[in-house]
This record gives structure tokens, C-alpha cells and sequence, in this order.
RNA sequence: GGUGGAGUCGCCUAGUGGCCGAGGGCGCACGCCUCGAAAGCGUGUGAUGGGGCAACUCAUCCGUGGGUUCAAAUCCCACCUCCACCGCCA
């Protein structure tokens, strides 16, 4: 949610972050037109209601006929004060229903334009050459053992998958490679929930134009997560943080699930696009001022990583119109995928300066002790589709897969052999 | 799933319709005292929103949401959470 105070003050702001995102800036008189109308609402509301309680307390000190006469005057009031009341409520309503739908305002220096006008920022590392046909993720996954996608399809659907034998001690590896990068930086580690009520995944933004990517368990009222930022995010909602202990920075290990709705047909073969995988992801509170250099450390950690697992890649800064609702600005890490011939994101760091915080009420105390909201980061430290890049980029003539050396400790094998059938 | 109990300003607690639109204690902050500290004494002590340059001021908030009433922390209804016990179960 952005900060209707500021929005009064600069409205030019949201103005040109609407139009940054391609999105409709007229938003921004309506927003105006309501809160004034709100505001006096609700002084007229508070008039009356400090008018009514001047009389009410009056009619406890009166008897005989001024207090039936009291009593008179008493009534009519509670029912205007009601009505004033309504009416403020109305409004307030209507304008927080308008302002929740709201995009963050966009960071400035973001690329404008939607999914394909991103900028790249650098290319990272050496792409691989093959003297031999290089196979797909997957055909090395079957191969190895390590991937099933037709149990995963018989038992849960389309986008399901096994990790089986040396794909499951890859991820396992993978993940805690990760987690123990985030606790040598400092980060706590956490494994959270993945069912969380409306409130988190609505403060969280995903319930706005995503809504139709998450699941959701009707009979309980809870969804579940696409990612432990939801949960994360949530930790400390309703809550006022140390200022002096900011920023607080958490790696949360979870399974994430989306729907992918609309998507079909896209990255139907293997593991690049399912419906369930795992990640460790950071997650970072800070003071608003300090956002833009954590976001960039968030970027370094991610990019950190990548080398450790030896993989080409790039980085690149993703426009407006591409951004989401909760993100300011978001830079994304794409790995090279040999037999696409392409990048595909690996990677995601978006800085959510206080969007989420508002929603969810997170809030610091600053050096006077007046309360302020956090900003939120978060970023991927490594996911399942990792896997599709290391499998690929790492990949022999004879079938087998180098494991990175960082990762030989944790996966137990140093190169990952096919099975006989 | 059932039964019972509880949820008050950081913590503990007072409070069964107007004198509580919230009192006390602890903690914390500042001051006095002291060579310094402890103890003692004094003062202050939340959030949100509106108005104001500001001092300040008004409104809202006693788990949440409704309701009764001129007036609700207090009465009524529903829900949530926690605790205890019972049942069922991974």
C-alpha cells in the first residue's frame, strides 16, 4: 500500500510511476477526490460525536424534566453521529478497497515498458561448448535417476515431479549450500509455514493481479504459499521492530506451490515450470533510507551463489509494467540454458521499500522513537530450477554431470553417473 | 470434535452500565539526592487518524466483528486465540 500523506503531497509521483508501468494514471484524482471527501466525513463525525458525549455524561448529572429534556436532545444526536459515522466508514472503505489496488510507485531508474523491455546490467561467466549434441535437462535427469515426471503426472497431474536418488541429494545439497551462504551472511535461518491466512498473502500483494496463480483451500480459508516471502513477510506483522536491531535478515526454506494458471503449453517438458518445488529464499527488514544498497546486497548474495555452482548467467533489470504490485524495483539473475539457447530466470530480487510493511502493519522505531514502517526486500538463494541449469551446463559427452566443487560436500558425489536400466 | 476457563495501555494487574473515555505495580526515560552507584523521592510513559508552523487539540482503540443503550472494558450474540481436561488420529 503506498502512503496516502505523500500521495496528497506529490501526487506527480504516483502519477509517473503509473505511466512507468503502463498503468492508468487518472487513478490518482479519484484517490484525491475521495480522501477529501473522507477527511470531512470524518470531522464532521468527530464533531458530533465530542458533542455527544458532552451531552451524555450531562444527562447522568441531570433529573426531572431537564433530564427527559436532555434524554430528547441525547437521542437525536446517537442517531446523527451514527449516520456521520456511516458515512465516514463508507469512504474510508471505498478509499482503502481503491488504495489496496494500488501498485507500488516504481524506483527511479527502472526501465519503463513491460516484459520485454528489461535491461541487461552484465553478463556473468563463460557459456559452455559442447563437441558433442548436449541433452535437456530432462533426458539427463531421467538418465541419472534423478527426475520422474511421468509418476509425477500419475500421481499428482501435469507439473508434478519425483526427485528420485541423486536429483533428490542434489537439491538437498543445493539448499543447504544455500542456507549455509545466508548464515555466514548473517541471515537467520528459518523454515516457515506454507499455509497462511488471506491477511498474509493479501499484505504480501500476491492477491491482487496474481491471485489466479495461488492455491487455495476453500474449506479452510488458508492459502498456500508460491513463495516463504509470504510467510516471512507476515513474521512480523502487527509489530514494532528494535531500530537499532534493523535490518533483520532471514533464509526461509520452504516448499512453494503455484497454479500456473494460463501458462499452459509454455515449459511443458521437465521440471523448469511446476506446481511444486523448494527454495531458499532471503528475506530482509530495513530502515526505507537503507533499501536501495540492501537490495543491492541481496543481488551480490544471489549473484555469490551462481558461482559457487559454476553457472553462466545474467543479470537484468526488469521494467515497470513487469514489476508486480508489491515490487519497486527488481532485478533478476538468468542462467544459461544450453539447449534452449536462451537465459531463463533463476533468481528474483525485488525491493518492496515499504509497500508490504504498510499492509502488514510492520513498523521500527526510529531514532526519535517515533514509529516508522520497515522496508522489505527479498531474494532467491536457490530453487529446484536450479537443478535444469546445473544439469545442463555441467553435462558430458558420456551422460555423466560434474557436481560443482562447492557443492561435492553437500550432494556426497562428485559426479553424478547414469543408471542402468 | 466435546467440555470448562481466560484474553485490559511493553509485562503483571484493578475494573459488572455514567465518579474508569481506563487506576495501581513492574519495567523504561528524565530529574532530584550521591564522590559515584544502589535505595529513596518526583515527573513522564502507547497506537492510529483528523486539524495546527508549533505548543497543542479532537476522535478512535480494553482479542475481532456485530447488537442493546442517551451512554459499554462492563450487558447480549457470533467468531478468533491461548490454557486445562476428554475423545479421535498422523
Amino acid at each position: 500500500m503506498i502512503d496516502l500523506r505523500t500521495l496528497r503531497e506529490h501526487p506527480d509521483r504516483l502519477r509517473v510511476s503509473q505511466r512507468a508501468r503502463g498503468e492508468d494514471d487518472s487513478i490518482v484524482d479519484t484517490l484525491l477526490d475521495l480522501d477529501e471527501r473522507r477527511r470531512s466525513a470524518l470531522t464532521s463525525f468527530e464533531r458530533l460525536r465530542a458533542e455527544q458525549k458532552v451531552v451524555g455524561k450531562s444527562v447522568s448529572r441531570a433529573s426531572g424534566d431537564e433530564r427527559v429534556s436532555l434524554l430528547e436532545q441525547a437521542k437525536d444526536l446517537a442517531a446523527r453521529v451514527k449516520s456521520a459515522e456511516g458515512e465516514a466508514e463508507t469512504l474510508g472503505r471505498r478509499l482503502d478497497e481503491l488504495l489496496m489496488g494500488v501498485p507500488n510507485l516504481v524506483e527511479e531508474g527502472a526501465p519503463h515498458g513491460g516484459e520485454d523491455d528489461f535491461v541487461v546490467l552484465e553478463e556473468v561467466g563463460e557459456k559452455p561448448i559442447f563437441d558433442f549434441e548436449p541433452k535437456d535437462h530432462l533426458a539427463l535427469g531421467e538418465s541419472l535417476g534423478a527426475i520422474d515426471t511421468e509418476r509425477g503426472a500419475k500421481v499428482s497431474g501435469a507439473r508434478f515431479f519425483y526427485l528420485t536418488g541423486a536429483g533428490a541429494r542434489l537439491q538437498l545439497g543445493l539448499l543447504n549450500l544455500a542456507m549455509n551462504t545466508a548464515i555466514d551472511a548473517g541471515f537467520t535461518p528459518m523454515i516457515t509455514p506454507v499455509l497462511v491466512k488471506p491477511e498474509a498473502m493479501a499484505g504480501t500483494g500476491f492477491l491482487g493481479a496474481h491471485a489466479s496463480e495461488v492455491y487455495r483451500l476453500e474449506a479452510d480459508d488458508l492459502y498456500l504459499v508460491g513463495t516463504s516471502e509470504v510467510p516471512l513477510a507476515a513474521y512480523h506483522s502487527d509489530e514494532i521492530l528494535d531500530g537499532e536491531g534493523l535490518p533483520y535478515r532471514y533464509a526461509g526454506w520452504s516448499s512453494c506451490f503455484r497454479r500456473e494458471a494460463g501458462s499452459y503449453g509454455k515449459d511443458t517438458r521437465g521440471i523448469i515450470r511446476v506446481h511444486q518445488f523448494d527454495k531458499v529464499e532471503m528475506f530482509s527488514y530495513c530502515r526505507p533510507e537503507d533499501a536501495h544498497e540492501e537490495h543491492l546486497r541481496l543481488l551480490a548474495w544471489e549473484k555469490e551463489m551462481l558461482a559457487k555452482v559454476e553457472l553462466p548467467f545474467r543479470v537484468i533489470d526488469i521494467a515497470g509494467g513487469d514489476l508486480g504490485s508489491s515490487a519497486a524495483r527488481k532485478y533478476d539473475c538468468e542462467a544459461w540454458i544450453p539447449t534452449q539457447q536462451r537465459y531463463r530466470e533463476v533468481t528474483s530480487t525485488s525491493n518492496c521499500t515499504d509497500f508490504q510493511a504498510r499492509r502488514l502493519k510492520v513498523r521500527y522505531r526510529d531514532r526519535d522513537g517515533r514509529p516508522q514502517f520497515t522496508a522489505t526486500l527479498n531474494g532467491t538463494l536457490a530453487t529446484t530450477r536450479w537443478i535444469v541449469a546445473i544439469l545442463e551446463n555441467h553435462q558430458q559427452a558420456d551422460g555423466s554431470v560434474i557436481v560443482p566443487k562447492a557443492l561435492r560436500p553437500y550432494v556426497g558425489l562428485d559426479v553424478l553417473e547414469p543408471v542402468k536400466k
